[in-house]
DNA sequence: TTGCAGGGGTCAA
DNA sequence: TTGACCCCTGCA
């Protein structure tokens, strides 16, 4: 009876120190806002509003982000691969911890923004009730610039797929090796590497007349001679004039930069597909691209970047004006 | 199988 | 304002 009791006691203490050691082991802490569980090399928040990973990462911003079978995404941000699922309004995101989550994650996906407020300001006729409720999951990410410069240099008269493989291709060439989840992936490279590299070395990126572009800006950049840090500083259309000093940045690409950097947000890029959406919807007729930059300073004002990434995506999902 | 047009832009003449 | 640029895809 005594051996028993004492058996029992034993497993009582056992139970109750795996429930003390899963306690101990996820944390809930809190962050601006948000309260983020930590368990083994994995984060949940919860209660993020306006957000959707397909709209976000497939909204044409970032060229780093591929889905799995099982609807999550892996990616390569900052040198390092995550895996990020958002389910029953949870966000998960996998290979990361809570220090990750307040120096990253935070910042990356503009967690600190009231995107609902956005949504009621620019929201000011039918097109754009439509093409919010669309794209209602877009999230504006803070990208490294050196990855968006180099990204939307490749951008020029490209297509996605091709634009993602330019990427994948150099990294491999130039990043740091990053090993996750039994395979291999490669970080974006420094511009140092990219403007030493010699202009058939980096024909294997299959970027054309691109390539000679994206090596020329690293030297600009590598030399001082152009300044990222001080775009911020600078008023808006200054800071697009100092980018467009560097080869294959025109006025497109330099508001894609400053904009996908999180530098500036009140740039309207105009490429064709946004070029049509406000020539079918907006216009009624064809348009120039200063026409359509005036109209939407004028209409969408500071927060113009963020209309512009709700009607493109909308324009682009629905074929609109092809 | 082959050939050709065209593409989410920029540059230079 | 217009043609060239590099490479890939879709189509006939």
């Amino acid at each position: 009876m005594k051996f028993l009791c004492f058996k029992i006691l034993v497993i009582r203490f056992n139970i109750e120190l795996i429930i003390f050691m899963v306690r101990k082991r996820n944390k809930d802490m809190d962050y601006r806002g948000y309260t983020v569980c930590e368990e083994k090399n994995k984060i949940s928040i919860e209660k993020i509003k306006d957000i959707d990973l397909n709209h976000t990462f497939e909204c044409g911003q970032c060229f780093r982000w591929n889905k799995n079978e099982d609807e999550s995404f892996t990616g390569v941000v900052k040198g390092r691969v995550v895996n990020m699922k958002f389910k029953d309004n949870v966000l998960i995101i996998n290979n990361s911890d809570f220090e990750d989550f307040k120096s990253i994650w935070f910042e990356y996906l503009d967690l600190g923004r009231d995107y609902g407020d956005i949504k009621q300001k620019i929201n000011k006729d039918k097109v754009m009730d439509e093409a919010i409720k669309f794209g209602h999951g877009i999230r504006i990410l803070k990208q490294e610039v050196k990855e968006v410069l180099v990204s939307f240099i490749f951008s020029a008269n490209n297509r996605i797929p091709r634009i993602m493989k330019s990427v994948e291709i150099l990294s491999d060439m130039y990043g740091n090796e990053i090993k996750y989840d039994g395979k291999i992936y490669h970080s974006f490279p420094d511009l140092r590497s990219i403007s030493e590299s010699e202009l058939c070395k980096m024909q294997e990126c299959k970027a054309g007349f691109r390539c000679k572009y994206i090596i020329e800006a690293s030297k600009l950049i590598e030399q001082g001679i152009i300044d990222m840090s001080l775009l911020i500083k600078m008023d808006t259309d200054k800071s697009r004039k100092e980018l467009m000093k560097l080869p294959g940045v025109g006025p497109k690409v330099a508001d894609c930069i400053l904009l996908y950097s999180g530098t500036k947000h009140d740039v309207f890029p105009t490429d064709v597909w946004v070029k049509r959406v406000m020539e079918e919807l907006y216009f009624k007729r064809e348009a120039t691209f200063k026409e359509i930059n005036d109209f939407s300073k004028e209409y969408f004002g500071e927060y113009a970047g963020f209309a512009q990434q709700y009607l493109f995506y909308y324009a682009r999902e629905n074929k609109i004006g092809v």
